[in-house]
DNA sequence: CGGAAAAGTTAGACATGGCTTACAATCTTC
DNA sequence: GAAGATTGTAAGCCATGTCTAACTTTTCCG
C-alpha cells in the first residue's frame, strides 16, 4: 500500500474519483447536511449498497484523505473532501436544471440522468450548460411562452413509437 | 472464467449491453463503413486496447448475437448488432451536435464527452435533446448572431479561474 | 451491570474489463 | 513452398466494486 498511493498524495497529485467513489462522497456529504453523524448505514442505505461496501469505500477515500476515517468512530469530510463533494454536487444541480428547466424532462428521470452523467462530464462542459441555461432563461422574453413553444414543437415532431 | 467476459459466452443473454461492448460495436460499425472487412487489429487501435481484449469483447458479442464471429474467421455485424450499433452512433451524432452547435464546445472535446454519455443518456433523453437542438437552429432568426450573443455572454460570465 | 440488537468489519467469492506473455494461425515475399 | 512478419487466441494476472457469511464492537435497555 505504500506503493504508488502515498507518493501521489504527497506530491501533490490529484487523481480523480471513480464514478463509484464520487457517490460514496456525495453521499456522505448529503448525509451530513440532513442530519449531524454519517453512520456507513446511512450510505449504505442511501446507495443501496451493503455494508461492507461502505467500508471498503470509506477505507479508499480515507487513503485519498478525503475523509476522516477510523474503525467504529464518526467519519467527517476533510476539507478537500467537502471541496470535492461541493464540486459534484454543483454539477448535478447544473445538469439536473438544465435538463428540467430546458428540456423540460421529468424530475424523477432528470435527477436519474445526472446522477450518472455528473461522474463524467468535466468541469468546463458542465461550466458552460450552467451558462446556457442561463443564457436561454435570461434571453428568453417570456419563459413561459417559450417553454410552451418548445412544448409544441416537441408534440409536432415526436417521433413514432418505435 | 479466467477471461472476465467470457464467462456469459454458452449463455448468449440479451440483457443491456454495458458501456465497454457498445463501444466495441460502434467500432466495429465504423470499421465497416470504412473498409470493407474488421479485423480485431483495427478495433484495438481504434479503441486503444490491447487485441486479446478484442477477442474477449468478441467472444461476448458473439454469445449475445450481435456479431458473425468464428476464430481467424472474418468478422460481421448481424442485423441486431447492426440495429443496435446504429442506436449508439445516432445518440454519439445528437450529443455531439448539441455540444459543437449549441454549447459551441470545441469538436474534440464534444467527441470524447459524447462517447462516454451515449452509453449513460437514455433514448427518450437523447430524443429530447435532438428537438431541443433543432428547436434552437429554427427558433432563431439568425443563428451566427445567436452563437455570437452566447459567445459574448459567456465571456462575461466567466467565472474566475479556480 | 450484562446481554441482545444494531452497526461495523473482515474474509472470501464473483463479475467486469483491462493487461502481458506466449503460442498459433495466416499472410507476404522471395 | 518456406521464413519471417503480422494478426489472433489462450492463459493467467490485476484492479475495481459488488456481494454474503461470520465475527467484533458499540449501543441500548432492563
Amino acid at each position: 500500500m505504500r506503493c504508488g498511493l502515498g507518493n501521489k498524495i504527497l506530491s501533490g497529485e490529484t487523481e480523480r474519483l471513480s464514478a463509484s467513489l464520487e457517490d460514496y462522497l456525495e453521499a456522505m456529504f448529503f448525509v451530513i447536511l440532513e442530519k449531524k453523524g454519517v453512520r456507513a448505514k446511512d450510505i449504505a442505505d442511501r446507495l443501496s449498497v451493503s455494508r461492507p461496501s461502505v467500508t471498503s469505500a470509506l477505507q479508499v477515500l480515507a487513503a485519498k484523505r478525503l475523509i476522516n476515517y477510523a474503525p467504529y468512530d464518526v467519519i467527517t469530510l476533510t476539507d478537500e473532501g467537502e471541496k470535492q463533494a461541493e464540486k459534484i454536487l454543483s454539477k448535478h444541480t447544473v445538469l439536473q436544471e438544465f435538463f428540467t428547466e430546458v428540456l423540460l424532462i421529468e424530475p424523477e428521470k432528470a435527477e436519474a440522468v445526472a446522477c450518472k452523467i455528473e461522474h463524467i462530464a468535466d468541469d468546463a462542459l458542465v461550466e458552460r450548460l450552467r451558462l446556457f441555461s442561463r443564457f436561454i432563461k435570461e434571453n428568453a422574453e417570456s419563459p413561459e411562452e417559450w417553454k410552451k413553444e418548445f412544448m409544441r414543437y416537441c408534440r409536432e415532431h415526436k417521433m413514432p413509437k418505435k
